[in-house]
RNA sequence: GGUGCUAUCGUCUAGUGGCCUAGGACAACGGCCUCUCACGCCGUAAACCCCGGUUCGAGUCCGGGUAGCACUACCA
């Protein structure tokens, strides 16, 4: 006869031996949990993705909730930018909020999935806490506490000073009712046991141990508003939606002892998540975290997307309008702080959930190296085709062809040939048009540099006879012109460098570009010899 | 200040006691290719934070330093 006691045991067992729960193979449910305080940072983004390849790879569930506990951070809109992002990158969210056709929707059995929307379900969990002696309630306003804070250096609110302080503990029952009959605001504070050494077992960082005495304690519910704080409604929505593995940010390690113990005083610690706290990204140059002043001043983006702050209106770069590929932005952001086993480096999604685990992630931060980046991108833009890319491409080159307007010769699959020609020499899409704008728009310059060195004395003297050669010319193909124009250079003996140089020069204004036929071939004979002739007249030395 | 985490080329990293004369990639530099600029290919330079200990043997394990980072709110 196996009673409820036995069962009981038997999962204490099971917390108690880490080997043992994960034999159970409890079903994988991990959360993305942002707050809507503004754009996604990068570093976000690469917890949720870390989190998406965890839930994927063991068949779990991705959730994503939005936590904004703090009214006064909020940011309109972010909250659409988000999900906009995960979309964009490929994140699929399978619970919660998510990104369809452009419209947010809610998944799932657990909702809501806006904390501020949970408010109510949070009051038993206080009351809860209340009355099995966990919390208290206290009515220091925050300008008594931070009057305290400077009084007394490295003030902690805590077992030695809560005796001093205005609440539950210090107060009689009737005048805290009182109190808060009146109207008098208060907060929810935990109450942290001293002295207790609390163990936190971290999937990538191993067994993590912190003194409850240097833990305060932390207020989890404020009247003022109605509403916890991170702390509270983190752990009651984590358990309530079955989250099975927490992996966040190494910025939330100091405080996951106060969840554990948090856990504990819910009497949940039999279902408690594993936790994995990642690596943090830093800086490129110097120390510290990546900032978006960081993005600014060495001039790349920190956001996955272009975001127009509504809140105080400014405008941050994004990665996608920087001409990003978002499967180079995920394998960018994979490898840093992971790394597979072997000398990979570029995986697909369905490779990265393949091989994707947790203890191979890196313990120690990871610089942001935007140059690696841009690597990654032009290896991801030479595996689309060019008629893929001349779509991208097209946006770009109306913009700059705006008031000239699109050549009626240049159609789609002239503009995937030209595209085919220069894609291999360009990191983004956008600078596709600074290798082939000539094929677009006639010189109207010739750059000094490239003259210098390849218009020689002779080079009108050459033309001129170029042109003579090729007026009468009916067969444009660069094999026909390659047949007609090398002879003639080898019986003049002028020089194939320095013929085609000059007529290089010509056509595009200066010492760049592809091959000199595969140019003549999209131009058409008669735009290539107006533009030998229009340089004659303009080039003078 | 306190607590915690971390430590291999400039950067991301491989490395789980002998396969390490420390491997790969980005960036840098040089060469090749070539009508140009690129791309590409080939090559060069470049690292185990320091001091002890364990061991026949340490980048790898342990201790101590040092340094960096994170946290230390009625923010997340």
């Amino acid at each position: 006869m196996i009673s409820f006691a036995h069962v009981r045991f038997f999962l204490y067992l099971c917390a108690k031996f880490r080997i043992i729960s994960i034999t159970m193979e409890r079903k994988v449910r991990v959360r993305f949990a942002p707050s809507p305080t503004g754009a996604l940072h990068i570093g976000g983004v690469r917890t949720a993705l870390y989190n998406y390849l965890f839930a994927r790879q063991h068949g779990g569930d991705m959730l994503l909730r939005i936590e904004d506990t703090d009214s006064t951070r909020f940011v309109p809109g972010a909250e659409e930018y988000i999900l906009e992002a995960l979309d964009w990158l490929g994140i699929e969210i399978d619970e919660g909020l998510r990104m369809n056709n452009g419209k947010i929707e809610a998944v799932g059995e657990h909702g809501p999935y806006r904390q501020s929307e949970r408010r109510e379900s949070y009051h038993q969990y206080v009351k809860q806490l209340l009355d099995s002696g966990h919390a208290y309630i206290a009515f220091d306003t925050p300008a008594e506490l931070e009057a305290k804070r400077a009084e007394i250096s490295n003030f902690q609110y805590d077992a030695r000073t809560r005796e001093q302080m205005r609440n539950s503990l210090t107060m009689s029952a009737e005048e805290v009712a009182q109190r808060i009959a009146n109207g008098e605001q208060y907060v929810v504070r935990f109450k942290v046991a001293p002295n207790e050494d609390v163990h936190v077992h971290d999937l990538i960082r191993g067994e993590v141990v912190i003194n409850s005495n240097i833990l305060d304690d932390k207020v989890l519910y404020k009247s003022a508003d109605d509403l916890p704080t991170y702390h509270l409604a983190n752990i009651v929505d984590d358990h309530l939606m079955e989250i099975s593995h927490v992996i966040r940010g190494e910025e939330w390690l100091p405080s996951a002892p106060l969840h554990v113990l948090l856990y504990r005083a819910f009497g949940w610690q039999d279902t408690m998540p594993e936790f994995a706290h990642l690596p943090l990204l830093l800086k490129p140059d110097g120390n510290g975290k990546l900032s978006k002043r960081d993005g600014d001043r060495l001039g790349f983006p920190v956001f996955p997307l272009e975001f127009h702050n509504q809140k105080d209106g400014t405008v941050s770069s994004g990665y996608r309008e920087s001409g990003y590929l978002p499967e180079a932005v995920i394998n960018f952001l994979a490898l840093l702080g992971w790394h597979g086993s072997g000398d990979k480096e570029l995986y697909t999604m369905e490779e990265l959930i393949q091989d994707f685990s947790l203890d191979r992630v890196s313990k120690s931060g990871a610089k942001f190296d935007y140059e690696k980046g841009k690597w990654f991108n032009h290896q991801y833009l030479q595996l689309k085709s060019d008629e893929e890319l001349a779509q991208m491409f097209i946006p770009v080159l109306e913009e700059h062809l705006r008031d000239a307007g699109l050549p009626e010769y240049r159609d789609t699959d002239t503009i995937a040939k030209i595209v085919g020609l220069v894609k291999d020499r360009v990191n983004f899409v956008p600078e596709l048009w600074d290798q082939a704008d000539f094929f677009f728009v006639a010189p109207t310059s010739y750059d000094e540099k490239s003259l210098k060195k390849r218009w020689k004395e002779d080079s009108p003297q050459h033309m001129q006879e170029l042109l003579a050669l090729l007026e009468p010319q009916e067969d444009w193909s660069a094999e026909a012109l390659d047949a007609l124009v090398m002879p003639w250079i080898a019986e003049k003996e002028y020089g194939v460098g320095i013929v085609m140089n000059a007529f290089r020069i010509c056509l595009v204004g200066a010492a760049r570009g592809p091959h000199i036929w595969a140019i003549t071939d999209i131009l058409g004979k008669e735009e290539t010899l107006k533009r030998v002739q229009v340089a004659l007249q303009n080039i003078h030395e």
